[in-house]
DNA sequence: GACATTCGATTACAATCGTAGTCAATGGTG
DNA sequence: CACCATTGACTACGATTGTAATCGAATGTC
């Protein structure tokens, strides 16, 4: 009997402009490299830079191009949250060590909350303190 | 009137692998290369590869070398604190759209918290919800 | 002081990234 | 159907990154 092996997709690397791209897939897919420059600022990017990038995304097999009519149109692939939770990890390892108080302190610290996010976030944790509450 | 410009000093770039050899440059500066490999992973760093980071980290700014005795001596002159920062809002802005409420629920749910950590992150949520409690 | 040893500075080189340009095929227009 | 415009595939190219090797200078040894 073959045993199928379970079809690791381990998550590529998405640099900082795929990330930018990524977002613009993400929010509107599915959508033409096209489109996707109307969701860039615009003065910061070329259509063929775009292009390229749509190219490598789907190298990279993050997105998939339907090659049907003219304008090819694309989907992801991969989630955000998948791609947040790769991207979180590593952060989390190569800058605070692992350690997740640490961080979550820091953001405390340096990002700007309002007080409903605050609330939230409290909320959150009691919840975690128990589970079942 | 000659008006002293801040000598704004915009954090470099630090690589994935530099993060590696700064962790052991705070930790344990001042230190010399060879005492650097000693302090990471032996299996998966060579003395000279070591030397080439902290030639570029030199270059870069992140470090000093005290070309004084034989081995060189390096200092940081960029503290973790100030990488944590910069590294810490471009990957806020890259990975959860500059919000820190939803990177932070992120990694409540995937980060592994203990008790301690839930009560202390909670303290200073308070804190925070009235700066002057 | 001559020689072996140790270190650092310089050089190497492939992969990835940012940023496009070229060129050829596809498709709409008259 | 001939032609022009759109668009996608391929190519380009310098900068950065990961990973070292080479080569020459400073140091310690006899």
């Amino acid at each position: 009997m073959v045993v199928a092996i379970s079809p690791v997709m381990n998550t590529p690397r998405i640099s900082d402009s795929e990330w930018e791209v990524m977002k613009a897939v993400w929010d509107h897919e599915p959508l033409t490299a096209v489109e996707v420059l109307k969701h860039l600022p615009h003065d910061q990017w070329k259509q063929k830079t775009v292009n390229t990038f749509m190219n490598r995304l789907e190298t990279k097999g993050v997105i998939r191009a339907e090659r049907v009519g003219r304008p090819n149109v694309y989907r992801s692939l991969i989630s955000e949250k998948q791609c947040r939770g790769m991207e979180g990890s590593q952060f989390l390892k190569k800058v605070f060590r692992g350690e997740v108080a640490p961080l979550m302190l820091h953001f405390i610290e340096n990002g700007d909350l309002s007080k409903n996010d605050i609330a939230e976030l409290k909320q959150m944790l009691e919840k975690r303190y128990r589970p079942d509450g």
